[in-house]
DNA sequence: GTAAGCCTTCCCCCAAGGGGAAGGTAAAGG
DNA sequence: CCTTTACCTTCCCCTTGGGGGAAGGCTTAC
């Protein structure tokens, strides 16, 4: 099929496939007539597995990681997990920085009265020491 | 000063000081013998500001508005309160995406034996479905 | 004949700088 | 006086993950 339903059929946006197709991610057959990219069902397949991954915050490099490890039918379990943690660990450790910056930033919000008068905490803050 | 002592004053990287003054959000006043950017007290505490504010995770053009409030004594401190509540918003936002993913990838990694055999319900997940 | 709707490559754009080259300048040491 | 060292300058390419759009080629439908 044409890139445009592949996408369609992925979730994904035409540029995006693409791309994934110029770094090597998912490359599909050409036709030698018209140089048209075309894709398979297991080239959708690949896609729609990316594309999820994607989306658990996996970055482009790591999909490529899980993808050969999909397509590994013999890789150890382990393999996968461990990238699964480390992926947890990431998202904990910024956690942890969005909720201390979520603390400080409301103890300075609500130091201030946010009215008409130009004394603000918040800036006094900002400017003030380290 | 010179920049490396203002950018060492200030705990960013001269080439970091050296964009802010290109993106005009610092700009000190230029040497006309040497070219060299010479910057005052008042520039070094523009560059704090804006250092902390970064630290606070606000964007460069964030930190252009406050620092432009900054500037202005007579705004109304309403105006800042104002931005720092859409950035813990923003901040909220994320935090519920994060927790969402981990807890998703959570239960998926406790699901995975991670032992030496191939078989993993992570990838399983990932192929399986949208 | 031409308009619509696909597709292709190519190039510039975003944030927020980092890395490094090539070249100017100033002060200290021999 | 010469050289090393340590500054500084501009300039350009690199990063992530694509988005936007130009210029051009194709088939199909009206």
């Amino acid at each position: 099929m044409q890139i445009g339903e592949a996408a369609r059929r992925a979730g994904l946006t035409v540029k995006t496939v693409r791309y994934y197709a110029n770094i090597g991610m998912v490359t599909p057959r050409q036709d030698p007539d018209t140089g048209y990219r075309d894709y398979g069902e297991d080239d959708v397949a690949k896609l729609q597995f990316v594309g999820k991954a994607r989306r658990f915050d996996f970055s482009v490099e790591e999909c490529r990681e899980l993808l050969g490890l999909y397509e590994d039918r013999n890789r150890p379990s382990r393999e996968v997990k461990a990238l699964t943690l480390k992926k947890i660990a990431e998202i904990d450790t910024r956690l942890e920085e969005l909720r201390s910056l979520k603390g400080e930033l409301s103890g300075l919000a609500s130091s201030c009265d946010g009215d008409h008068r130009p004394d603000c905490p918040i800036l006094n803050a900002l400017s003030g020491g380290k």
